[in-house]
RNA sequence: GUGGGCGUAGCUCAAACGGUUAGAGCGUCUGGUUGUGGCCCAGAAGGCUGGGGGUUCAAGUCCCCUCGCUCACCCCA
């Protein structure tokens, strides 16, 4: 049998109340602070991500689902939430609008990667940026939104980690330290770490290899590398955050995967992080747009796996359960009373009354046990003799007596038992 | 990309040493004499034992390959 490609998942009904939950609040959020949702197609030309997220990172090397059109050319299945909405903002002039602007976002993102636990080749995400505007009361403003979601759905126990990467003149003297520093303790550096002293120095940081871990410590600070600009805007974020009462951590090992963030980098990670830690994150980017040929765009923004604040919501027990009851099953118990039965199928929906149809012909017997399994509040029994008579027969399922109801009158009495039985 | 564990019904799992027709619970459908649900009882449907090859008189069981799931590395959300 045909099988879902590796790494996608079917997402059935019973998660949809949970999901939705978080789509909700997040959009809530968003809403309550003047975000408002963008969408970008799913795919983009390749060197918008290419451009963008570094030639180095292994989201440019390997993990990008691109394809040639018919066309010919290269196309790439969005593998990140950032490049694209910058992108949309300049394509579409929203600078003429006024700074920042905000959005926000749920999409799908693509990866080829090895699934594992809290790691898929479709994931979804919810994200924000706000877009030209360089104060650090953004970055806050941000780091709120996000924050407030996690809270919002009773995930308020997550590790706020900071660090701030500097601007672009800096991060060359910054990286030369890292070599420096590195190169004569390379015997102490796995595999993966030397060769990335060569292509990306900074990401020996965050390797989880022990000894590496260990002699990170010692290594290089960016904060102790920053210029005045950054260092002001650092230290502003910090006393907003503060007056916020938002805890954070300053991490120096965090400086996250995508090579276009300057300044303020942030993460979310649960208190006892495993290895697919990170709910959320994000950063500063303020010379992404430059990347991709647009003008001086300062932003900041965050992007959170979906997928993984629900493991986060189960850990802390806050997934809420059971489908939306439907109002009424109504029941055909003869093959000449279906057509009577979707009829009056339609004329309670327009009413606004949910209605699922029984569609064949069964005993009462059987109708009801269907109803019960349905978990309707009203059953509506339709045979010969109620047919004969121009009746219906209205059977709330909470154990109220069943009555006879003419059909002329069935929404107004459908609705009085529904009122009844609430 | 590297390494470990695991694939039997829709789900959770059985099936000593390889040995008759692969079972159970839950779920689904139907029935339990007149047209009435939940509990209970009965019956039915549902399996190429993930797929392919091999060993054997005989394979769910042993071997190889492959696909998938899963955990870790890696990477990230």
């Amino acid at each position: 049998m045909i099988q879902r490609p590796r790494g996608t998942a079917d997402r059935l009904p019973d998660m949809a109340p949970t999901w939705r939950l978080v789509i909700e609040t997040f959009q809530r959020e968003c809403e309550l602070r003047g975000f408002a949702p963008i969408s970008t197609p799913t795919i983009e030309r390749t060197e918008l991500f290419t451009r963008t997220t570094g030639d180095a990172t292994d989201l440019a090397q390997k993990e990008m689902y691109s394809f040639e059109d018919r066309g010919g050319d290269s196309l790439t299945l969005r593998s990140e939430g950032t490049a694209p909405v910058v992108r949309a903002y300049a394509q579409n002039g929203l600078h003429n609008l006024p700074q920042p602007v905000k959005l926000y976002y749920i999409t799908p993102i693509f990866r080829y990667d090895r699934p594992q636990a809290g790691r898929y080749r479709e994931h979804h995400q919810i994200g924000a940026e706000a877009l030209g505007d360089p104060s650090p009361a953004v970055d806050a403003e941000i780091i709120d939104l996000l924050r407030s979601t996690y809270e919002a759905l009773g995930i308020a126990d997550l590790r706020l980690d900071l660090n701030s990467l500097g601007d672009p003149d800096t991060r060359g003297t910054y990286r030369q330290a890292l070599v420096d520093y590195f190169t004569p303790r390379s015997d102490r550096l796995d595999h993966e770490s030397r060769e990335r002293l060569a292509t990306n120095p900074l990401r020996i940081l965050d390797s989880k290899h022990p000894a590496v871990a260990e002699l990170c410590e010692g290594a290089p600070r960016s904060l102790d590398f920053l210029g005045t600009p950054a260092r002001e805007h650092l230290a502003e974020l910090l006393d907003l955050l503060n007056a916020l009462e938002i805890p954070y951590t300053v991490n120096h090992r965090l400086v996250r995967g995508l090579d276009y963030y300057n300044r303020t980098v942030f993460e979310f990670v649960p208190p006892d992080a495993g290895s697919q830690s990170t709910v959320g994150g994000g950063g500063r980017y303020d010379y992404l747009a430059e990347l991709i040929g647009a003008g001086h765009v300062p932003g900041v923004g965050f992007g959170s796996g979906i997928e993984r604040v629900l493991l986060n919501m189960e850990r802390g027990g806050s997934t809420s359960a059971g489908p939306p009851a439907t109002d009424v099953y109504i029941a055909p118990l003869a093959d000449e009373a279906v057509a009577e039965a979707m009829r009056l199928a339609r004329q309670l929906r327009l009413a606004g009354i949910s209605v699922e149809s029984g569609f064949r012909a069964a005993s009462p017997r059987s109708q009801l046990r269907r109803a019960s399994r349905a978990r309707v509040r009203a059953a509506m029994l339709i045979g010969a003799r109620e047919l004969e008579r121009g009746v219906v027969a209205l059977k709330p399922m909470n154990g109220a007596a069943q009555t006879e109801v003419p059909l002329a009158g069935v929404v107004r009495r459908v609705r009085k038992a529904l009122a009844g039985s609430a």
